[in-house]
DNA sequence: GTTGGATATGAGAACGATCTCATAAAAGGG
DNA sequence: CCCTTTTATGAGATCGTTCTCATATCCAAC
């Protein structure tokens, strides 16, 4: 409750020397620093934080938006953010859109209501134009997910070359019917099949749509997916999951029905969560550097915040490498 | 970039009344209505949340204090928080202490510097007497952890009939050289132990101080417990693991060693996530109804935030249940 | 002893909103 | 038609900081 202005009559000084107190500035005597220590103590006063932030036009807070907490690679991928957003001063407000549009443009008025600095997007439920809009207010870049059509930093994963590594891991293990399971709405999930669907064509593996299952990531979803390729008249022997957690969730409900991994049905992950290591037969998958990714985000966040000079383009690549286990 | 003032001057009116349209208030004709939106329309004009923040003196934010994103229980407590949260117009600040007093400490000053209108604690790292001062700064309230000392509103269960209930689950199976695995920092682990405890005693069974684990709740940690368990000349034939993850592992590395679950050895989970239908065998758990404690916690902080009389010692328990599965 | 640069402090404007108060116009009631 | 209430608007203070600018003192150099 106590006002820098009451500090500043307690200790007899003026606001503007309590200011400089509290920032750390040059030219204050050590005898009035004292005083000055002395009265906020005595008075418990802590500076209004949303007065700092008009005054210095500033958050240093940087929103950053997941399709959920829930699934979780985001919350790794949140502990490599954290990590360099602390070293440097800043704080996250992190933001779940649940996969949805409304909500997560209203996450993006955070910047132009400057309630933060910066937004980093790991996921895109909108369409690029109608989000390029909000680069007016503040810095956005993109991290996991990815747009070619967006001028902003990205760091990400070759997903093409990822899911390629993965595919042909498949067919080198004997498989030509595999199925296939990710989401494509996004240019990740897009990129993604082309990297499967390319190993596929390169080893003259024919393509059947109907092993082709899109969905969100969830053990649930693998469930549902062992369930429906089993009510195929014609059944793949592989199968590439999306995610550890779709890949976990197909083994679980396999066995349900008796079958043997990866002998009856070769399942691929992908993203290398501790889940994968849990799973038996242990999850033959695709890792994503995801705290890497994270860390290498946040530092590319920092230096756009430090400089004005917008370099729009930035793509930063991080490796992905194929982790073989048991099931495949 | 554009302010109030901007606007008023477009639309040929004054800073008050853009202010009474921003804030939906009586008493503003339809035309100046029209007039106003569209100014803001033309300038792209968005209110300055600092600026609300200081004249309003408050902030809509709750800080929620966890002591980490990785360990999926708290996402799910998270879910039911942001729930009811958003339907009252109020934001998370997820803050994670990575079980660090400092940190825990650092984030409550989130309320001294105004930066929060309300802080939920899910765990705690500091002494409670070191905690009870940032109470004068608003309303700080306890949820899923809990310290009888502290006079705050807490929602919880009763640890004590969870593990008691578990316990004897493993009793009843037959069960009498049990290993227990738990935190036990805070009050929530010693009653969880209590619980155990009072259900052996009661039916007789000697408590060896040899087959009582305490660390973290993590799947590697579980593998860590059952090698322990392994070393022992003396092996329990059931263990009552502190969360799901820890019975996960410890079911994962039991295999690896050639163990039979639950014959060689019954494992008893807590918590009842996803995961625990995930291994096999399928985990008998007592299942924590998370989300729905994280949905009761925020409608209590809301409460608080509206009315003044702080009914200091609101302690709210929620139902807790054994799930038995396959694992015992 | 004057000059000039560093050191030290304070007064007052600014950040961008909301809120109180005063005032005016319109509406209702006798 | 006058008085009271309701409706509608604006001026100016206010929230709690920081920042610019002015001014004052100190110390060294010539």
């Amino acid at each position: 409750m106590a006002t820098i202005e009451d500090v500043a009559k307690l200790a007899g000084l003026s606001r503007s020397t309590v200011s400089r107190v509290i920032n750390n500035h040059p030219y204050v005597t050590e005898k009035k620093k004292q005083l000055v220590y002395e009265a906020m103590k005595e008075l418990d006063f802590f500076p209004n934080s949303s007065a700092q932030r008009l005054r210095k036009q500033k958050t240093d807070t940087i929103a950053v938006l997941v399709p959920s907490l829930t699934n979780p690679f985001f919350p790794f991928l949140i502990e490599g953010l954290e990590n360099v957003a602390v070293e440097n001063g800043l704080q996250l407000l992190i933001c779940q859109t649940h996969q949805n549009k409304d909500k997560e443009r209203n996450y993006l008025q955070l910047l132009q209501t400057k309630q933060v600095d910066g937004v980093i997007l790991t996921s895109l439920e909108n369409d690029w134009h109608s989000i390029a809009p909000f680069k007016e207010s503040g810095p956005i870049i993109m991290c996991n997910e990815y747009r070619s059509e967006a001028s902003i930093p990205v760091v990400r994963l070759n997903q093409i070359k990822g899911s390629y590594l993965g595919a042909k891991h498949l067919i080198e293990h004997g498989h030509k019917k595999i199925a296939y399971c990710g989401n494509d709405k996004g240019e990740l999930g897009a990129d993604r099949q082309k990297g499967f669907r390319a190993a596929l064509v390169e080893n003259n593996i024919e393509i059947s749509e109907q092993w082709i299952f899109r969905d969100d990531p969830s053990i649930e979803n693998g469930k549902r997916i062992l369930k429906a390729i089993l009510a195929l008249e014609d059944k793949p022997t592989a199968i590439f999951a999306g995610s550890d957690e779709v890949a976990a969730g197909i083994i679980k409900e396999a066995k349900l029905h008796g079958l043997t991994i990866p002998h009856d049905l070769a399942v691929l992950g992908f993203d290398d969560l501790p889940i994968a290591q849990l799973v038996e037969p242990s999850l033959t998958t695709v890792r994503q550097p995801i705290k890497e990714m994270g860390q290498k985000t946040m530092e590319v966040m920092v230096s756009r915040l430090a400089s004005q000079d917008q370099e729009e383009n930035t793509v930063i690549e991080l490796p992905i490498e194929l982790i073989v286990r048991d099931s495949v």
